[in-house]
DNA sequence: ATAATATTGTGGAAATAATCACAAACTCGC
DNA sequence: GCGAGTTTGTGATTATTTCCACAATATTAT
């Protein structure tokens, strides 16, 4: 394996790779293949192996993959050995929602700010944070490093976008039903809902009432 | 343009450009280009003109094309004309923030049933919705032809999964943080944030702490 | 009218991604 | 220790996707 550039589709698999085997991992399972994680993800095992191969040599023939030990090296990969910070901005359902998540600790993340910008909120408690004000974002460097989970309505979403830019925040997962332009080294996840059900709907052949 | 099966990475891209169309429309917007509309998702404008070209001739050359005009075709082509009755099953958090999200009905879809499996929320007002009972999924035909959302734990997701492909669902938004096993013919799209996370973390360069 | 400018739709080229297929290496049962 | 059965990592092939470039057509300015 020789260092080069590995392809976004490739890294964008990862995760799920290591999703099954986390998976596997909490029902005892020690051993996969290729085969088997594959029929797990529904990816095909040579797709697997490619995209495992672009890392290093992690499996051994005729047995397959340590689970434990595929896992610690997906983390590495993945940087998600240790825990990132992560703000959310927003305290809607949604941004309610995720601090009350369980699912972030165990998989390399850890909500550690709240924001909003309605007074009423802002100051008051919501779970184990205390709600910070949005316009305070600019101010010190609290953000910088960090990944922003971003829970803003679709018209306030560009403005506070540009401001985590400006504060060094490098990463974006965008609950806003808004495409986010932002300089080529921020990287943007988007998460809509009816962009999921649309890209369904497509191929649904009756429909309902 | 034959008829010909498109690819689905093309049809994964039509609802970001709905989308982008409809904000523009908000912004009374009438008119675009694939220039213009690709700036504004990050899409190379040839890609757009091609994507589009599968499906007809929509644009004038010189001008561009018609943004209302436009969003109709792509509504039509993604059945999100009229709209889709979407069922949530498991009201915890996700489940309330997404009955109580107000961003459906007009891009296709409404919530027309909530289900839960604890005894203490079945029967119980979520908004405006009566909570029902999982178990009762089975009977009659309640869900045929509708969309799930599905927001239970992940380690009851497959289960379900199951009996709502019994039923007859071929659509399933999964907020389950696993991997679902359907036939072929049912769909399922992913929403876990946390994989969304775990894909922007590879590219960081600089951790935190 | 005419020239300058803008924009589409698309054939073909280039780039990228997925799949195939197999030598090499490991396990297991006897 | 040997043969049958597994499974990896990868070079080569095939398939898919993206990009380029341009004729055709429309708009605008003068």
């Amino acid at each position: 394996m020789v260092d080069r550039v590995v392809p976004d589709v490739i890294v964008s698999r990862l995760p799920v790779y290591l999703r099954a085997l986390q998976f596997m991992q909490m029902q005892a399972v020690t051993t996969t293949s290729s085969q088997d994680l594959g029929s797990k993800v529904n990816i095909s095992a040579a797709q697997i192996r490619k995209d495992l191969s672009q890392f290093g040599e992690f499996g051994k023939q005729g047995t397959g993959y340590n689970v434990e030990a595929l896992i610690a090296h997906l983390e590495k990969i993945l940087q998600v050995e240790k825990v990132w910070d992560v703000a959310v901005i927003g305290m809607g359902d949604m941004g309610h929602a995720l601090t009350r998540y369980g699912g972030f600790l165990n998989r390399g993340f850890r909500i550690t700010d709240c924001f909003d910008n309605d007074p009423a909120k802002i100051g008051s408690q919501a779970g184990q944070y205390i709600i910070k004000d949005v316009a305070d974002i600019g101010k010190g460097d609290c953000l910088r490093g960090k990944m922003v989970m971003l829970c803003v309505p679709a018209a306030a979403a560009q403005k506070i976008a540009n401001k985590l830019v400006e504060c060094g925040v490098k990463a974006i997962l965008n609950y806003a039903p808004v495409h986010l332009s932002v300089p080529a080294d921020v990287r943007v996840q988007y998460i809509d809902p009816v962009i999921g059900l649309q890209r369904m709907a497509y191929y649904l052949h009756e429909k309902n009432e």
